[in-house]
DNA sequence: GTTTTCAATATTGTGTACAATTTTGCGCAC
DNA sequence: GTGCGCAAAATTGTACACAATATTGAAAAC
C-alpha cells in the first residue's frame, strides 16, 4: 500500500517513511537507527539514507551523536514544554486566520480527516488516531494559506508526537476529538474569535494530558536512561 | 580573520559562512552556488558541500533545483508577507517573556550589540549593519530562554536579511536602530508589555519600509528574472 | 574473582568514481 | 537568415571504497 514501484527510494521519500513512522510511534523515541540497517530494509544506498537522517535531524526528529549514530529523539521536559509554547503562540492565531477563509471544500475535508480518526480509533489503532489528530491541526494551517507556519507548526506536531510517547499519562484513553468537532463547528461558521479561543484550550488540555512535572529526567525505561 | 587553522572545514562551519555571507548580501538572491566550485573555494570536498546546501535549503535559504543546481533564495512577495506574518506571531510575545527576565549582563551585551551596529552603519558597511540587527532579534530570543522559539526566529531572520536584498525601497537610510534602543530600555525595565508593544510597532515599521505591492513578480532585474 | 588493558569488530565519517540529467554549441535543413 | 535537432560538455545525483572512531570481547594482572 505505501509502494508500488520498485524503483530505489529517493533520500525525500525516506523521509516521509520515517517521519510517517515516528508519527505513528512505531519507531519508539531512543531506537537508534543504524544506517546500514535501514539502507538494507529499504534497498537504498547509505547515502540516500544519511540524507534522509541529516534533514530530520534538522527537525528535531532524530539526535545525531558523533561517530554514534542516529536515534530517534527524546524529547527533554524543557523542550516538551518549548514546544508548546511555541504551539500557543502559532495556532490559535492560525485558527483565526483559518476561520476567516474557510470553504465548503475545507470543511469536507476536515470532516473525512475526522471520521478516520474516529475509525482509527474504534479500530484500537492508537499510533494512526495520533497522526491523523496531528494532520488536523496541519489542514487549518493549510486553510490559513500560510506556509511558512503551517512548516513550523507541522514540525512542532512531529515533535508533539515525540513528547506524547514519552509523557503521556492515560495510555488508555486518547485525546477525545470532541474539540476537532468543536473547531471544526467554528471554521464552519467563518467564527475567528471562537476558533481562536476554542485552539487556545485545546492546546491546554494536551499540556495538562501530559505529566510534564520533572520528577526525574528519566524518558522511559532504566534500559534508555543507560542505553546512551 | 576568519580561520586560523588549516584543517578541513566541517560542514557546519561551512552552513556558517554561507549563511555569513548571504546575511551580509555578499551573496545577492539568485546566485548560483555550484557545488565544485564552492568545493575547490573553502578546499573541501563536494561531500561537505552537499551536506550544507541541504542543510541550507531545509531552512529555505537556498534553493534547490533538481539536476539544476543550488542557487541563493528568491523569496517571492508572497513568502516574504508571510515570514513578517510569522515573526509577528512569535517576536512581541518572546519580548514579553524576555523582558521579565532580563539580567544586567544581558542589556550590557545588548549595548555592545547596538554599538557594533551603529559602528557598522558609520563606516558604511550595510551589510554587517544589517548582520548585527538581525542579530539583536535572535539575542532577545535568547534572553526570553525559548530555544525551540529561538530556533524559528533566526530561520526568519535569515530570510528577512534576502527580504530586505530583494524588496528594500530607500538603498540609503538603513534602519535607524531607536527601535532597538527602545526596546533596550522596555528590557532594562523589565517592562514586559511596553516590549511587547514596542517589537509589534519595529516590525510594523520594517514591513512599511518594504516596497511589498505586487506590481509584477518581477524579483530585481530582468536578467534576475530570465536567469531561472 | 574483579579489574584493566589491548586487540578485534562494527559503525560512522569522508572522499572519490561512476551514472543520469541538463545545458550548450554546432551543424544542417528549410 | 532563422529554427530545429543532435551531439558534446558540464553539472548534479548516486553508489562505493577507504579512513577514523567507538564498542565489544577476551586475556592477563592484581
Amino acid at each position: 500500500m505505501t509502494e508500488l514501484t520498485s524503483a530505489p527510494l529517493t533520500a525525500e521519500q525516506l523521509v516521509s517513511q520515517l517521519e510517517l513512522a515516528i508519527h505513528e510511534h512505531r519507531l519508539a523515541p531512543g531506537t537508534k537507527l543504524g544506517e546500514d540497517e535501514i539502507a538494507s530494509i529499504y534497498s537504498v544506498s547509505r547515502t540516500t539514507v544519511r540524507s534522509a537522517l541529516q534533514a530530520l535531524s534538522l527537525q528535531r526528529l532524530v539526535e545525531h551523536k558523533r561517530n554514534r549514530g542516529a536515534y530517534v529523539a527524546q524529547p527533554s521536559l524543557r523542550e516538551a514544554r518549548e514546544v508548546f509554547e511555541a504551539r500557543a503562540l502559532l495556532e490559535p492565531r492560525t485558527a483565526f486566520s483559518a476561520a476567516e477563509r474557510t470553504t465548503e471544500e475545507d470543511i469536507a475535508k476536515l470532516q473525512v480527516h475526522i471520521d478516520a480518526e474516529h475509525e482509527a480509533m474504534a479500530v484500537g489503532n492508537h499510533g494512526r488516531a495520533l497522526y491523523l489528530s496531528g494532520q488536523f491541526h496541519i489542514e487549518i494551517a493549510r486553510i490559513a494559506d500560510q506556509t511558512t507556519i503551517e512548516t513550523f507548526i507541522k514540525q512542532l506536531i512531529s515533535r508533539s508526537s515525540l513528547i506524547v510517547a514519552l509523557y503521556w499519562q492515560r495510555r488508555t484513553a486518547m485525546c477525545e476529538s470532541h474539540a476537532h468537532d468543536a473547531l471544526v463547528s467554528a471554521l464552519a461558521d467563518q467564527d475567528g474569535p471562537r476558533a481562536d479561543e476554542l485552539m487556545r484550550n485545546h492546546l491546554l488540555d494536551l499540556v495538562t494530558s501530559l505529566d510534564l512535572r520533572n520528577k526525574t529526567s528519566a524518558p522511559l525505561s532504566l534500559k534508555d536512561a543507560l542505553g546512551q
